[in-house]
DNA sequence: TTGATATCATTTGCATACGAATGAATTTGA
DNA sequence: TCAAATTCATTCGTATGCAAATGATATCAA
């Protein structure tokens, strides 16, 4: 083995992952993945709402009535998307908007009848999906899991 | 208290949160959150490619020519999705496409001279990512995450 | 061989997601 | 008080992400 050899073997001993960069072992990859695998589960159990349709009607069960844009921040979606989720229960008749009578910059949200009633008829479908999702994992597993990143924000 | 308040009691004790349902203890809620701030770590570090995209380049450059289906199932992306991804690295010279002399329904990708040049100075960076995402985790933690997600497909 | 299947890619339609720009209304601060 | 800054909502543009339909090509099987 050349002097140069060596130098070789001992620049990829002490650097082993320069060259080797493994997608699938990125955070990044895996969150995407997890997530994906996460929206086909709820879709097979609520076919008729999305995930954050489904997080607005339940934040919305949760804290009656509030602006548009502080629902949106209570469910992380910024002020665009928010207004696409909410337009499109809205037009389902999910949930109705009214006008704030004393800021008249917000737009208040509201549940329906029947959108309170889809929310409580699907809370406990959404607790099996949350299941469902870790089933994978033993209970120690998906504490931490839920520990670790609930407390991001 | 009537019969009938103690049996309220009783079936609130049974079942605790049949009430109580919180968006943010879910699992796909989590996730989503999860997902952001990794985007927005992302984002922060490489601005002008987006994570689908450095995946995409990353494959490539791993794996080389492939199929333009065959890189999406490598990448965790469906048919429509990696053709909008690979048009738009094309449309910025990043990687390049040319018929299968055999098969000539297939599109096979290349990393340019470009794209190879832009992938391999940024995975050191993409290494920071995946750390400043894991940094609110122990090293055991860490792990523990990276394991368990990973083996999700 | 040829008819049924399967695969590869594209297109369309819909639903997040976010940055940036805009306008209306409110609050702040000098 | 009144100009500056902030907040609320909307709109536009761009980028995933997926289902479904379509067309072209390949493969399989009778």
């Amino acid at each position: 083995m050349s002097a140069e050899d060596v130098k070789l073997k001992l620049v990829e001993a002490e650097e082993p992952d320069e060259n080797d960069y493994r997608l699938q072992e990125q955070v990044g990859f895996i969150l995407r993945k997890a997530h994906q695998r996460h929206v086909s589960i709820f879709a097979a159990h609520i076919a008729d709402l999305t995930p954050p349709q489904f997080a607005a009607l339940a934040k919305l069960h949760d804290v009656g009535e509030t602006s548009q844009n502080q629902l949106g921040s209570l469910i992380a979606m910024d002020a665009a998307t928010v207004k696409g989720v909410i337009d499109r229960l809205k037009a389902r008749g999910l949930v109705e908007l009214s006008k704030h009578e004393v800021d008249k910059r917000r737009l208040l949200v509201n549940l329906t009848a029947e959108g309170r009633d889809a929310v409580e008829r699907l809370i406990p479908i959404a607790r099996e999906i949350t299941e469902e999702t870790l089933a994978p994992l033993s209970a120690k597993e998906a504490a931490i899991f839920m520990r670790l990143w609930a407390m991001r924000g």
